[in-house]
DNA sequence: CTATTACTAAACCAAGTGGTTCAGTAATAG
DNA sequence: CTATTACTGAACCACTTGGTTTAGTAATAG
């Protein structure tokens, strides 16, 4: 599987997003993060390996219990295959530019 | 389901990622759509009905063939929802500043 | 030491996924 | 009319997913 697979697959579930929302706050350990849903730890537990198979989420050990923090790096590509369509769904000079733009950062490193 | 969870778990996938690539380049036919793929045709037309029915892809019936055209707008959420994280992994004033801009024409809305 | 907390592993389950083949329909070519 | 083409539906398969419960371990509190 390549990684926009794992990506794309990580961030299709809603408890996942909202385990991502709740992490853009700060880094949280895994039974505060379990608490507002309505499933076991275990679930939860479970959507947060897969998230951190995807790499979006580091979990470190720390005594008993497990932080887990934040890695948005792996949207980024997801973020960049999505914006060669964006002329496709809003073709004003703004999204052009925007386009190109990044064309062009790509070109210079 | 919502309709992030189908945008993003219809990406998740090579195969639809490839299709949606092809179909950048026009209006294609599902036979002709599928040649390339190392699959039955069944297999493609179902991959191509996952994308009918997240909405990134539209068929038309024309003669015997079906064809299949790129409806982006789908991507326009996902990149939005994507974007809220982008200072997570390029917090330069750049992305700060799109990040607010967004922001900004939200609330003219 | 004991009880509690935080978590994981394993077994299980129903439903979904991504592929197949086979059979059928509808449109077109000849 | 007949053969071919383009496709869909249905049945089937192995595997995955998203949840459960149960049982266990490891760390900490008292």
């Amino acid at each position: 599987m390549q990684q926009l697979d794992v990506t794309f697959t990580a961030l299709g579930d809603i408890t996942r997003r909202a385990i991502i929302a709740k992490l853009a706050e700060g880094e949280t350990a895994l039974s505060t993060l379990a608490e507002p849903f309505d499933m076991s730890q275990t679930a939860v537990s479970k959507h947060v390996r897969v998230l951190s198979e995807a790499g979006l989420v580091f979990v470190e050990k720390r005594g008993r219990s497990r932080h887990c923090r934040l890695n948005a790096t792996p949207m980024k590509e997801a973020i960049e295959w999505l914006t060669d369509y964006e002329t496709f769904w809003n073709d004003n000079f703004a999204s052009l530019a925007r386009h190109f733009d990044k064309k062009k950062k790509d070109i210079e490193k």
